[in-house]
DNA sequence: GTCTATAGAGAGATAGAC
DNA sequence: GTCTATCTCTCTATAGAC
């Protein structure tokens, strides 16, 4: 383990990464699809059937990937926990052009990022109900570990925000924080759609008003 | 068959109806456990097995009653929207004590009314993604002129509280209207209560906060 | 109108060849 | 590792006796 003597140009460990990466392009393209069914039906209404024709590969060549369809779900909303984590990265990026300052507007940034991911239909979405799923959920390391970092990060902020009085300080951080989780499957969102009244960028800045401002005149 | 000269003073009309009144009694209890299994599990989570386990019936007998599950979820569905609007009746009774007076008091009466009923899980929470049921739904006279009627009389104060300048008149009323119903099936308030560190009063008063305050500070 | 028994369909998961 | 074919189970809905 030592010894990386490094006159590794040949093929033998290349040809495995090959493989290797064959392989997590293969899984990528397998988490892509069931991001999306997730977003669009729901883990209910999302078939393994589908999954398997819309990847293009055999029904049982997916459980070649993933033991089961709760591990579809966990590995589709692990990439996405990965995905806000990198962007939260991206906010606390000081050099970055039109970065936020505050920690409220970071937080604002948080939620922009989530309306606007849901809106395009790229947020997987799990039923509250279904506790079989959520125990899955619960022993995937990945997923604790993410959902963990992404509380404490949102947290520090909250808790920075509340401090320096522009967040609402009456209210526990940990409302505050789920409050702010509830807008990845707000159903406004959709509803608004619905309607066919509202540009994307409208519906979300009405849905960050009725959030951070809420309802009642100001 | 048409010889009907029945010397009537007797059981006739009164046993119909005392028969329709046992139908209807029944009825009743079906769509009470049916509601309370919408609320507990949702509608894919609960079984048309469940359903007839809990009212202490046979599944075949179930379906004398109602036609398909989705209609067991209709009825349920009808049965809450008739005491939401039996409760705004009440809000608009002047001669009671304590009724709210201003347009916007009466819908966070409504707000709280409801958010109460979900932390007793009494409010049946259908998935928001499935569309058969939603076109079954739709069909149903009596949920659609239940959430006509709902919506217009929310509507109605929701205008006379942006008219006052209780409310905020730059969001449309449409938007209003959903972000209300939405706390309906708020998940906020499960997650709060599974803390554990939350009496159920407190969790209204924090959700109540957060939806008509908003989350930054005033 | 209530029951037992069962049809019929759909979905998750697996066997076994290649 | 991928395929076809199949198993197994659950759930909605119905048939038919009483």
């Amino acid at each position: 383990m030592g010894t990386r003597t490094e006159n590794q140009n040949e093929a033998p460990p290349a040809k495995r990464s090959f493989r290797a990466q064959m392989h997590l392009a293969r899984e990528d393209a397998i988490v892509q699809v069931v991001n999306r069914l997730l977003a669009e039906r729901g883990y209910e209404a999302m078939t393994v059937d589908d999954v398997a024709a819309e990847v293009g590969i055999a029904k049982a060549s997916l459980y070649r990937h993933f033991p089961s369809k709760e591990d579809l779900a966990a590995a589709a909303m692990v990439r996405m926990l990965q995905r806000a984590l990198a962007f939260l990265d991206t906010l606390d990026d000081a050099t970055a052009e039109g970065a936020p300052t505050t920690p409220l507007n970071k937080l604002k940034a948080a939620t922009r990022w989530t309306l606007k991911a849901q809106l395009q239909g790229e947020l997987p979405s799990l039923p509250s109900h279904n506790s079989s799923l959520r125990g899955a959920l619960m022993q995937n390391e990945d997923y604790v570990n993410g959902l963990m970092g992404l509380s404490e990060r949102l947290g520090a902020w909250i808790e920075a925000a509340q401090a320096d009085g522009s967040l609402d300080a009456k209210l526990p951080p940990i409302a505050v924080l789920y409050t702010l989780y509830a807008r990845g499957c707000d159903p406004v969102l959709g509803f608004l759609q619905g309607t066919g009244e509202f540009t994307d960028a409208q519906i979300v800045e009405m849905v960050m008003s009725t959030c951070f401002n809420g309802l009642a005149a100001r």
